[in-house]
DNA sequence: CCCAACAGGTAACGCGCGTTACCAACATCG
DNA sequence: CGATGTTGGTAACGCGCGTTACCTGTTGGG
């Protein structure tokens, strides 16, 4: 009764046809056919039989098995990457990224879940599950990727195999990181705005105390100081990190000061708010550009990209770090020195059309 | 040279446990240890040496390889996914949904790549490569998920395990698939419109060829004629599945009726073309929902959640069908026959406050 | 008192493959 | 002509584990 396939009209299905088999059928042995396949250099097979074991491959559908080669190699060719999937619109972006890299280094990449609701607190129940479950594929290295920039604890277990941080880092600074250069691209989205002759400048700020507003802050700041600039305090207004923060706070600042004196240019430190701005700038009948310029930060596509007009933002590298992950997890793993505990990667500046 | 951890101060890492190591730390023999790891039901071992085996477990720090696990018992635990994760803000949802039960199953999932370009043109050298080398992980289940509702072709190679289709169907019509209810979707949009008073109801209309405004329109047609209405062919607009197309869309049918006669809704086939719609209706000077009640259709979450007013809208089901998707399989690999070729899956309704 | 029926456990084989040690045939050299 | 490579291969071991066949007491029944 557990026929799986009751329909079976015969295709070229060739299951479970093994190494051996192939060696029979080219009527060689099994030590050849592994030399070949592996085609190592130092090998010692007559051209000949090369080709005939090749020829009894194709014939035979030869499919090599990935768990047995890992077993006997004792070398698994996976990573394994901890990531918070559920909440997560960006984190998709890391994996690409890793898993794209990944793939070019003909690996494969584990994802494991991870719904660690606090970093915090010790609810690592599921994350430590998580790991367990990576290291018991024997993964050669770990990653941990954090859908927002911010300081993690990492289980234990993870001290038993190459570990990189992916968008966050570790509270106590032992484990090599890759996070995005906040300060940089605060600077670069103030400049830019300088540079369109903008020096009055609003800055809708997320949550001070994280990492993202610190960084993005200190950026603007310098770029102000470059230009001989102060940052004005009381241009800065805080909000909760969603569109209807961004619109509160955008109202906030543009009913505060009489025409003459409103900023012109607003940096929002992220999108979403961003996207709140502008209703609130379109609702006092201004417009964009024109009136009041925006830039925004993070890059969310569907949001930078989808707003009229499309909202000229900087880019946070998702995918790039994901990439540089993979590529540190595999200098770390042949046993080769890193270049720094933290690697910065640049935010770059996306011009569409609100400056 | 080629140390991977310089800084050694000997943790608690037990590398390379194996359960021979524990059968010698317990005394007993490496069967012993096997068989309550496993812990079968007819085991035969007393009750003490079972728990001196797993004190030994604890102590030794012991985790299995569950690749050599996968060969002697010749069961993976593994199913494979080959997605675009490209270009796709969805997949992950996907992805999201299948993972998660798969995780329930305690199963892995492994993700390949696939960047088909075209789904008809034989461009499938990729998609071909990820087919490949998720069979050498030896998975016992394929699924395959498109990031839009459309027919493919899959990999000849995919028929040698138990497939299921997510997103998409078979264009030959042989393997099991899962895929949204479009038209039962378009209905309850329209129904909801209908409840709400509305009788004229304007169409922003995708590109009509595809299987999503297929079932949609026809949906919506059919609400209508449960309510003794008809569906006007002059009300449907077709435009690009942009917010652009979306804007234009709306431009074209708000100014072709006067006032009096204007649609006092809009149904609009996915939320991108409802972006668009809000900036034309916001534009004229027109409330929503107030003067136009707006639908849109696959609640991208970025889109939905944060327009003003917040977008009323009907969701596409992803993680619902990945969650099936992995059920599926794991039927069709338990040997239980499956309900249907095709299961539909409902896409309900969202209440916000746009109608 | 003998035999069957257990409970409690072990030896040994094989999963598919990488790898090392070894072997035969031939060419080269002093 | 024997010693010494070199070329082209093979036998055999082990990776870590599931599984089956078997073995050794101890009981209970006739």
């Amino acid at each position: 009764m557990a026929k799986t396939n009751p329909d079976e009209s015969a295709p070229v299905r060739q299951r479970g046809v093994t190494m051996k088999d192939v060696a029979n059928h080219a009527g060689v042995s099994r030590t050849a056919v592994s030399i070949v396949l592996s085609n190592r250099e130092n090998a010692s097979i007559s051209e000949e039989t090369r080709t005939r074991i090749n020829h009894a491959v194709q014939e035979l559908g030869y499919r090599p098995n990935a768990g047995a080669r890992a077993l006997a190699s004792r070398r698994s060719d996976w990573y394994g990457i901890v990531t918070e999937i559920v909440t997560a619109p960006f984190a998709v972006d890391i994996i690409k990224g890793a898993q794209d890299q990944a793939w070019l280094d003909r690996r494969f990449l584990l994802i494991a879940p991870s719904d660690q609701a606090d970093a915090v607190g010790p609810n690592q129940g599921l994350e430590d599950a998580a790991t367990e479950k990576l290291l018991e594929q024997r993964v050669e290295g770990l990653l941990y990727a954090a859908t927002f920039h911010r300081g993690v604890h990492v289980p234990q277990s993870a001290n038993e195999v190459p570990t990189v941080l992916i968008n966050c880092f570790d509270a106590d600074g032992k484990l090599p990181s890759i996070v995005p250069d906040e300060r940089g691209g605060g600077r670069v989205a103030v400049e830019r705005l300088l540079q369109a002759g903008h020096t009055r400048i609003g800055i809708i700020n997320l949550d001070p105390d994280i990492p993202a507003a610190v960084g993005r802050l200190e950026g603007a700041r310098e770029a102000l100081a470059n230009a001989g600039l102060e940052l004005d305090p009381e241009l800065v207004v805080s909000g909760y990190a969603t569109a209807d923060g961004g619109y509160e706070a955008t109202c906030h600042i543009l009913d505060r000061y009489p025409e003459s004196d409103r900023p012109t240019a607003l940096f929002c430190l992220n999108d979403r708010m961003a996207m709140g701005a502008y209703d609130a700038i379109k609702e006092r009948g201004l417009t964009i550009p024109g009136d009041i310029a925006v830039i925004g930060f993070d890059n969310q596509e569907l949001i930078a990209a989808y707003l009229r007009p499309k909202l000229t933002t900087v880019a946070l590298p998702f995918e790039k770090m994901g990439a540089l992950g993979v590529q540190t997890l595999a200098a770390l793993t042949a046993g080769q020195p890193i270049l720094a505990d933290q690697q910065l990667v640049d935010c770059p500046l996306l011009e569409r059309s609100s400056v």
